[in-house]
DNA sequence: CTAGTGACGTGCC
DNA sequence: GGGCACGCCACTA
C-alpha cells in the first residue's frame, strides 16, 4: 500500500463510525469520545477527510454538534453528497445543512459499547 | 522553532 | 436564533 496509512487513529475511527445505524447521527465529539480521544473531535474530522469515496463505511452519519453538515470548499462538493446521502436515509436537511440533530442522534447501548471496545482491541 | 489553518466543541454575549 | 473567543490537536509553510 502506498497509500501511508497514517494511524490507527484513522481505523478506529472507521470502526467506530460503520456501527451507526442507518437513519441515525453521531457527532464528530461522539467518535472522538468513543475510540478514547476526548477532545479531538477535529482530528475525527480530518480522519474522515481521508475516507476515499465512495466508501462502505456511513461516513455520512457524522455531523457536527451545531445540528449541521460541515460546509467546505475544502470538501469539494463531499459536503453536498453527505446531504443527499442522509436525506435517502429519511433525515431531513435544509440548504444550510441543518438537520433535526436531537431526533435522530445516536447513542450506543451498553451492549454496542461493548462491541466496539472489542472492535478496537483487535487493532 | 513559531504561526496559521481546519469535515470541532463549549461557553458566553 | 447568530456571532465570537478559546481550547483543542494534527498538519503545513
Amino acid at each position: 500500500m502506498t497509500a501511508p496509512q497514517r494511524s490507527s487513529f484513522d481505523q478506529r475511527v472507521r470502526v467506530v463510525v460503520a456501527l451507526i445505524p442507518q437513519g441515525r447521527l453521531a457527532t464528530y465529539g461522539q467518535v472522538a469520545d468513543w475510540i478514547g480521544a476526548y477532545g479531538c473531535a477535529r482530528q475525527v474530522g480530518w480522519a474522515l477527510r481521508r475516507v476515499q469515496l465512495p466508501s462502505s463505511i456511513p461516513w455520512q452519519r457524522v455531523v457536527n454538534a451545531q445540528g449541521r453538515i460541515s460546509m467546505s470548499p475544502s470538501r469539494e462538493g463531499s459536503d453536498w453528497m453527505q446531504r443527499e446521502l442522509l436525506i435517502a436515509e429519511g433525515i431531513p436537511v435544509d440548504l444550510n445543512g441543518h438537520l433535526p440533530l436531537k431526533r435522530f442522534l445516536w447513542s450506543p447501548d451498553e451492549r454496542q459499547v461493548a462491541v466496539m471496545a472489542q472492535l478496537l482491541r483487535a487493532l
